[in-house]
DNA sequence: CTAGGGTTAG
């Protein structure tokens, strides 16, 4: 019953189009609701229909097909869902030589033609065809924004003598989709100022160009408009709000925006989590995901990436592991965003070996997942490997993008391969056109420094198309510390505090390098700058996941319940470590203290708190991974060799830059850091 | 015509 209503309101629709017609439809309409004819033949011809016969389906309702708009259709959809293009072009024909090509089929064609992304064949029916209307029109928009030719949808647009709210909603999201978001804003408020009435299609599109453009204040005056209208509480809606809200850095309006949602679906939960672990939230990712489980939601694939890719932040490797297993169960893996999330994060957990078991079964052609593999390499401090999985990209015949290059750079100079990365660079230049970003620069102003070339490195920055910022000039300064260079290294910390003068690591670094150079009335001179402009260190913070709680340490800290233990062991550590040869070495303390006070300072840094706390609580023989938020200083460094070979323990320090490998009193980055 | 996600310098 229901179906015949359809059928009717349908031959209502095609009357008042083709009034030639009606005597034929109403005939039609009189024959098909007898029980017994008709309706069989309908599901006859829809079998056919979803078994792609075409010709078959054709024949059996020929007189019907150009009167009753739901056969046509039935067809038409018959082609999209088997995507079979063939099936359409026969279709096609098939209108042509029955001589019943009208305006209604031409536009169902037409639209046939855009979904199966055959937009040439298209473009040509749309250019000979004698009836355009707005609908037409709309899908030709369509059909150009999504085969990226946005001057020849714009020219449609253009021309138009009329149009309705899809027109305009059609461009807009083109414009925005495209990321000319500027340009899609403009175009909205020029059908604002028409007297176009936004739809939800409209809204959603434009808060999209928002967020495009980080834009608060466009943003807010959206949001404004959403709540006077009827589109409160709109799934779609309310979503692309609380994105917008979330991307322009406004967590807070954001999360507001997703708790006043009557109903939240997996998209709104996935808003969410999405804008914390873009945000560096990555504990809160973990809270709401846990929460949207219990809310009886199932993840998809979206949540897992950013559930997946908030534990390679916090390297927990083991609420990693088990995510891993949760996206397996819910079939989720053999997807290739996922992948390379998988990737990146065994690898930023520390281990590379599953790194490479993930990516080796997946042996998908992705230039992002190589990437992230390399990448994963470099931070590992494997630049062999590195630099053999990009020839093979090449080999396969994968293009190479910007960051498949950066990666590729960053393993390059985190393993001293100099003549390698700077040959890399030209390739990229030159062979492949790509112009560098500032991230490319920074590589390489990287790769020249800590090699020891610190001129040449300044001499790049300062000629480099694009301006230096705080961090490029940092990453010299760095070096200079490495290198012991005091010269070079005031002149770029004038630098470094011309950009961001209240960068307090770069008087840290600075005052180090006059340390390491024992000029102590620099160091003094820095610390004074530092105590006038009230700045302070940022402190180093340590942690290591065991049995699956996150244990977190930073200098001298006395709050761990086992605090009184540590300091116990790690005593006890240190003498037999000295025994062994271990001399602190405190050329980085930045205090004037004795000798014993900047023993002491130490002895405390966060990585030795987390590695004893390590040693206490687990067996014998298990590897230790321990996390840090800022770079190992030398002296953790060379402790750590000490008490890998001590007490004979694999330990992976994952610093701010890389990994680092301890094993029997040495260290996989060779010193090189 | 409509929402959310992956790799990347320090």
């Amino acid at each position: 019953m229901k179906c015949m209503g359809k059928s009717c309101l349908n031959h209502v629709r095609l009357c008042s189009l083709f009034n030639t017609q009606c005597i034929k439809t109403r005939h039609f309409i009189s024959t098909s609701t007898s029980k017994t004819g008709a309706s069989t033949s309908i599901e006859e011809f829809t079998a056919l229909c979803s078994k792609g016969h075409v010709k078959e389906a054709f024949k059996s309702f020929r007189s019907e097909i150009w009167s009753d708009t739901s056969l046509f259709c039935h067809l038409v959809q018959a082609c999209i869902l088997r995507k079979s293009l063939p099936m359409g072009k026969q279709l096609h024909s098939l209108t042509i030589t029955s001589g019943c090509l009208n305006k209604f089929f031409s536009n169902h064609l037409l639209s046939m033609y855009s979904k199966l992304r055959e937009s040439q064949t298209a473009i040509t029916l749309f250019d000979h065809m004698p009836w355009r209307n707005i609908m037409s029109c709309n899908i030709m928009i369509n059909c150009y924004v999504q085969s990226g030719d946005l001057d020849s949808a714009r020219n449609v647009f253009d021309e138009m003598p009329q149009r309705n709210v899809a027109t305009w909603n059609a461009m807009v999201s083109g414009l925005i989709q495209f990321e000319f978001n500027g340009d899609g804003l403009c175009l909205f408020s020029e059908m604002h100022e028409l007297g176009f009435l936004p739809d939800e299609y409209t809204l959603g599109s434009v808060l999209r160009g928002c967020a495009g453009l980080r834009s608060l204040r466009a943003g807010k005056q959206v949001h404004a408009y959403v709540m006077k209208s009827g589109f409160k509480f709109d799934l779609v809606v309310g979503s692309s709000l609380a994105h917008m809200y979330m991307k322009s850095g406004s967590l807070e309006e954001g999360e507001k925006v997703i708790d006043s949602m009557p109903i939240r679906n997996v998209v709104a939960w996935n808003t969410l989590i999405a804008g914390k672990a873009q945000s560096g939230h990555p504990e809160e990712v973990l809270d709401n995901y846990n929460i949207m489980k219990l809310a009886g939601l199932r993840p998809d694939k979206i949540t897992f990436v950013s559930v997946i890719s908030s534990c390679s932040d916090l390297a927990t490797l083991g609420q990693g592991q088990q995510t891993h297993a949760e996206a397996i169960k819910a079939g989720a893996c053999s997807v290739v965003d996922l992948t390379s999330t998988l990737v990146s994060m065994y690898s930023r957990c520390g281990c590379l070996e599953d790194s490479v078991k993930v990516f080796v079964e997946s042996e998908s052609m992705d230039p992002v997942l190589w990437s992230s593999m390399i990448a994963a390499y470099g931070f590992h401090g494997r630049g062999e490997e590195a630099i053999k999985l990009f020839e093979r990209m090449e080999e396969e015949g994968m293009e190479a993008d910007d960051v498949a290059f950066l990666s590729l750079l960053y393993a390059c100079s985190h393993c001293g391969l100099r003549e390698k990365g700077l040959e890399f660079f030209d390739l990229m230049v030159g062979r492949y056109g790509l112009k560098p970003r500032r991230e490319h620069y920074a590589c390489i102003v990287d790769l020249l420094s800590r090699y020891g070339c610190l001129e040449e490195a300044e001499a790049m920055i300062r000629s480099m198309p694009i301006k230096a910022d705080a961090i490029i000039w940092k990453i010299l300064l760095a070096a200079c510390k490495i290198h012991k260079n005091a010269d070079v290294a005031s002149r770029v910390a004038e630098e470094v505090l011309k950009v961001d003068p209240q960068d307090s690591a770069s008087y840290v670094l600075l005052s180090n390098v006059h340390a390491s150079a024992k000029r102590w009335e620099d160091v003094s001179a820095v610390r004074k700058m530092m105590r006038d402009k009230n700045l302070k260190k940022e402190p180093g913070v340590s942690w290591v996941e065991i049995k699956n709680q996150v244990h977190q340490f930073s200098r001298g800290d006395r709050s761990h319940p086992k605090s009184k233990e540590i300091d116990l062991y790690l005593n006890e550590l240190t003498t037999e470590m000295k025994f062994r040869g271990y001399a602190p070495n405190t050329s980085a303390v930045l205090h004037d203290m004795d000798v014993e006070e900047k023993e002491d300072s130490l002895a405390h840094h966060s990585e030795k708190l987390a590695i004893a706390f390590a040693l206490m609580n687990t067996p014998g023989g298990v590897p230790l991974r321990i996390m840090k938020n800022l770079r190992v200083c030398e002296d953790c460094h060379l402790a750590i060799k000490y008490i890998s070979e001590t007490k004979n323990r694999e330990i992976i320090v994952r610093d701010s830059s890389r990994f680092h490998h301890f094993r029997n009193g040495g260290c996989s980055c060779g010193d090189y850091w």
